[in-house]
DNA sequence: TGTGGACCCTCCCCCAGGGGGAGGGTCCAG
DNA sequence: CTGGACCCTCCCCCTGGGGGAGGGTCCACA
C-alpha cells in the first residue's frame, strides 16, 4: 500500500490531481481508511495512472478516459482510442487551415472582391436537410452528399449547393440543407424534393480551400452594409468547382450568396 | 453601424463572445450608446474580428491575442504570431510522443525490467542547477548542457547526467541539476563544482526516446515498493547514449536511479 | 510516552473561455 | 401604439486543474 504522496512520486501525477481522479471515479484508491479518509494505492494501479496521464496529454476528456478504462476488451478499447486519434488528426488539419488563413489575413490583399446582385428564382431540387451542430457539419455533409449523388446520379443538372442557417454560426446549431439540382427529384432515404425560395442574392465567389471562407463572408458582409442592404435568411453556397472535380484546392470555386433586401 | 446581432452574422462570432471580447478590451464596439448600453460595430472591424477568430482557433490565449492586435508594426506582429506557431509545433511533437507511448502502454510488454541495487559513492562534477517549472525543463536543459560542454570540453570523464527533484513532478516546479563528470570542474558562468552525495540507488535502464520514460519510472517504483524499500531524494538520470551520440532514438539509453532506503 | 514535523483530509475560491438562462429595457414595422 | 425581435446586465454552469486555509494523522526520535 502506498500513500497518495508516494503514489504521486511514482506516477508523476500531482496529489491534487489524484484526489480529483478519485472524486471523478477515474482512479479509485485500492483502500480508503473509513476513519481518517486517507487514500492508499496499490502498485498495480501505476499502469492505470499512466494510461490516464497519456490520454490526458492527448486532451481526451476525463469522461472519455473513464469510458476507455472501463472497457475490458482490448479490441474495443483500442477502437475508442483510435477514435480520439482521428479527432486529433482532424484538429491538426483544422490548425493547419487556420495557420494558412491567418497568413492570408495578416498580409492584407488589397484586391477588392467582386459582388453581383442577382435575383434568384425559386426552383425545385433534390435535397437532404438536418438540424445539426457546427462541429458536425463536415461529417454530415459528406454523408448527405454521397446519398444525393447515389440518388440523383446522371440526372444532375448543375453544381451542388448548400444552405446554412445563420443560427449555425450564431448559436453553433442550425438547419443545414445540401442539394443537387435535377429535373425530377427522387425520393429515397433522406433525399426528397425541396423548393428553394426565390431571393435577392448578393453573390461573390470564394477561390481556394473552404477553410478561410469566412474571410470572404466578411468581405461580402461589408459590401452588403456599404450598399445599404441587410441580410435575411440562410446563406447559400454553390460548389462550382470542388474536390469532386479537381484535386488542387487552389482551383476550387465556391459561390456564396447572401439573401439581402434593400434598406434604403 | 451594425448591431451586435448583425456583426455576429457577418463574423460568425456569437453575440456572447462579442460581448466578452468587448469586456476584455479585445474588440471594442465603434460606438456604445451611453443611455442604452447598445453596442454598435463598424464594417472596418470585421477583419479584426476574423484575426481574433483565427488566433483563437490556434488556441492563442486572449491576452496574447490582445497583445498581437495592439502591435502596430506588421513585422513585430508576425514575430509574435510565429512564436505561437512554434508553440503549436512543440505541442504537436508532444502529441506524437504521447501517441506512441500510449500504444506501448496499451500493448503491455510482459518483459519485466531489470533493476540493480547499487551503492553510489559521492563524487564531484561540473554542474549547472536551477529551480524551474516542469514545462521549461527541456529548454533549460538544452542551454545548460551546451554551457557545460563548452566549459568542460575534452575533460569529460563520463556520460552526462541530471538530477530532478520530486517536487518537479508533484508540484510542477523544483530543483534541476545537470552535470558532466570531469576531474577538474571549471567555474565559468553558471557552471560550478557540485558534490553529488553518496546514495543507495535502485537503477534501471530506459531504452528509446525520453518521452515515455515515466512508464519506466512506474516500473522502477513498483520494484522499489515490492522490495520493501522507499524512495528518498531526487531521481538521478544518466544519459549513457543520447541524441548527442546516436541520431536513432531507438538506440538511446538512459540510466534511471532512484535513491532508496530499506524500510524494514 | 510525548512531540514535532511531515503528511493527509475537506472546503472554498481562482483561472480561461466560453454556454444557459432570468429579468428587464429598446427598437421599429405594421 | 403595440408586439415581437433584439439588446442589456447579472448570475450560475462547464472542464481540468491550482492555491491556500484550517484541522486531523502518522511516525521516528527523544
Amino acid at each position: 500500500m502506498l500513500t497518495i504522496g508516494e503514489f504521486s512520486r511514482l506516477t508523476h501525477l500531482s496529489v491534487r490531481t489524484l484526489r480529483r481522479y478519485h472524486e471523478g471515479e477515474l482512479l479509485e484508491p485500492a483502500v480508503v481508511d473509513g476513519a481518517t479518509g486517507y487514500r492508499y494505492y496499490s502498485v498495480e494501479q501505476i499502469p492505470t495512472a499512466q494510461v490516464i496521464n497519456r490520454l490526458r496529454e492527448l486532451d481526451v476528456p476525463l469522461s472519455d478516459v473513464q469510458r476507455i478504462l472501463r472497457t475490458p476488451d482490448p479490441g474495443v478499447r483500442s477502437t475508442l482510442v483510435a477514435g480520439h486519434l482521428r479527432r486529433l488528426e482532424a484538429e491538426l488539419s483544422r490548425t493547419r487551415a487556420a495557420v494558412t488563413s491567418l497568413r492570408r489575413l495578416l498580409q492584407p490583399d488589397p484586391a477588392p472582391i467582386e459582388v453581383e446582385l442577382r435575383a434568384e428564382p425559386a426552383r425545385e431540387v433534390a435535397a437532404v436537410e438536418a438540424v445539426i451542430g457546427h462541429a458536425d457539419v463536415e461529417a454530415w455533409f459528406a454523408g448527405a452528399m454521397a446519398e444525393l449523388q447515389a440518388a440523383v446520379g446522371a440526372g444532375r443538372t448543375g453544381p451542388p449547393g448548400g444552405n446554412y442557417d445563420n443560427s449555425l454560426f450564431e448559436e453553433g446549431r442550425g438547419r443545414v440543407l445540401v442539394y443537387l439540382p435535377t429535373s425530377t427529384p427522387p425520393r429515397t432515404g433522406r433525399v426528397h424534393a425541396v423548393t428553394l425560395p426565390a431571393a435577392e442574392l448578393a453573390v461573390t465567389t470564394h477561390v481556394g480551400e473552404h477553410e478561410g471562407v469566412d474571410v470572404t463572408y466578411g468581405e461580402l458582409g461589408a459590401w452588403v452594409v456599404e450598399n445599404a442592404m441587410s441580410v435575411a435568411g440562410p446563406v447559400r453556397e454553390v460548389y462550382l468547382v470542388g474536390p469532386r472535380d479537381v484535386s488542387d484546392p487552389a482551383a476550387w470555386r465556391t459561390e456564396i450568396g447572401w439573401p439581402v433586401f434593400r434598406v434604403t
